[in-house]
DNA sequence: GGGAGAATTTGCGCTGGCGCAAACTCGGGG
DNA sequence: CCCCGAGTTTGCGCCAGCGCAAATTCTCCC
């Protein structure tokens, strides 16, 4: 296979402040791999054999009940590393790794992940760093799920994917990877109907604009008022 | 101020594995402060200062909302570490901890992490499996909060304090720290009152005892039957 | 030992959002 | 270009669990 040339990494901030040679260096023991659409990069409770980092695309990561329901537990974006258990002394992957769009992946064999993090202490500060604020988001996740109602829960969850993965376009900012209504109500913990009602809803208060695998939100602060209003308790 | 006693940590998992003149040099950079119950030992949103260790009690992490709803993030018990902003590249604490009864903490400045972390690898290592581990965890609790009725992750949480924290009775498994409805209610999202009703239906058919402040847990079992059943879906 | 405040219990009415079912629509493959 | 199936919308009935309120019981402090 030929060498992996620095530029695949070198403007991610995962790299940054890294030296040039050590990003060659690093990108010398990584393996490239393409996932196509709906592919699986990795599988819940499966031995866990490498980390990663998303040069292109987006990935859904799931989490599986033993009845069978699905839980988004994230998406991740371009740049962003995931599968970390080694750096967390797992042995296997907690969830599953699902390309929501055709994916292009580096993968590192974990038993690597000491020597990295040893001979760049910058790298593993970031990861570390990254753990830390999904340690919180999935917290603040948990503090949403207690205390609000369904409806702000969707309009923050849109909120977010807007921030993170939205691309401005001339009627707003769209989410730039297909996302179902279903996969709306695995991330806010409610049915694909409720999330219907709802999108239908803002739409027709001109909030948003929807269609099939797609949203685009026109009026993020009126999104905004909607998260923040009526309140249990 | 005296020297810290090595006895106070070497039966403790986290410094395992470590030498004894290590262990001696570890507490040599600790300060260890006593807390009563109901005292704060650091509060959300401040500057984190330092990294903690329990020595003896319970810890109540707790996350308070914008318009100040609680919910409780986890119970920290003997010979765990908390408050480790620090590792994962934070400078605020992301939620209080407040002493659940009387306390023995040890305390680090958090600008001795780095240096520790390079010294006593050991030490990291564990550190960094107990963040995988509560990551994890508050990934199950969204999976619970999201398929799970109101009874069964009540159920869940008993059976999780019980384990975690519970001291064997003659008559069944205590948790061992004053515990009110409205916590555990914090720790589910719900109600103090739904709570109220559940265990007062649990006690009348004899899977639990409890009175103010305090659960036993007699039918472990029963409450397993109990914390599987009836999902949604 | 008595009083006050905190914790708990319990009743009652209401409703957010789920379950079920059916219709509809869109987009891609043949 | 048409058809098929996945994705979406919408109606309807129902009920788990919340909000509110009041009564009751501990427990600790004076």
């Amino acid at each position: 296979m030929a060498a992996l040339d620095r530029s695949l990494i070198s403007r991610l901030p995962l790299f940054q402040g890294m030296a040039p040679e050590e990003q060659s260096e690093i990108l010398r023991s990584a393996r490239s791999s393409r996932y196509a659409k709906d592919s699986t990069i990795f599988e819940q409770e499966t031995e866990a054999h490498s980390f990663f980092v998303l040069i292109a695309g987006h990935i859904r990561v799931v989490r599986t009940t033993p009845d069978g329901q699905q839980v988004i537990a994230r998406y991740i974006s371009e740049g962003e590393i995931f599968g970390v258990a080694a750096a967390l002394g797992r042995t296997t992957y907690p969830a599953s790794a699902i390309a929501a769009v055709d994916c292009v992946v580096l993968a590192w064999p974990n038993a690597l992940w000491p020597e990295l993090a040893r001979r760049f202490p910058v790298f593993g500060a970031t990861t570390y760093r990254t753990v830390g604020n999904r340690l919180q988001e999935t917290q603040t996740r948990v503090v949403e799920m207690s205390t609000e109602q369904v409806e702000q829960r969707v309009a923050h969850a849109l909120l977010r994917l807007a921030n993170q993965t939205g691309r401005k376009t001339e009627s707003g900012v769209e989410i730039d990877f297909p996302i179902s209504r279903q996969d709306i109500a695995e991330m806010t913990g409610t049915t694909l109907h409720t999330v219907s009602r709802l999108l239908s809803k803002w739409e027709e208060s001109g909030i948003i604009v929807s269609g099939r695998q797609k949203v685009t939100v026109k009026d993020a602060h009126r999104l905004v008022v909607l998260s923040e209003s009526r309140t249990k308790g």
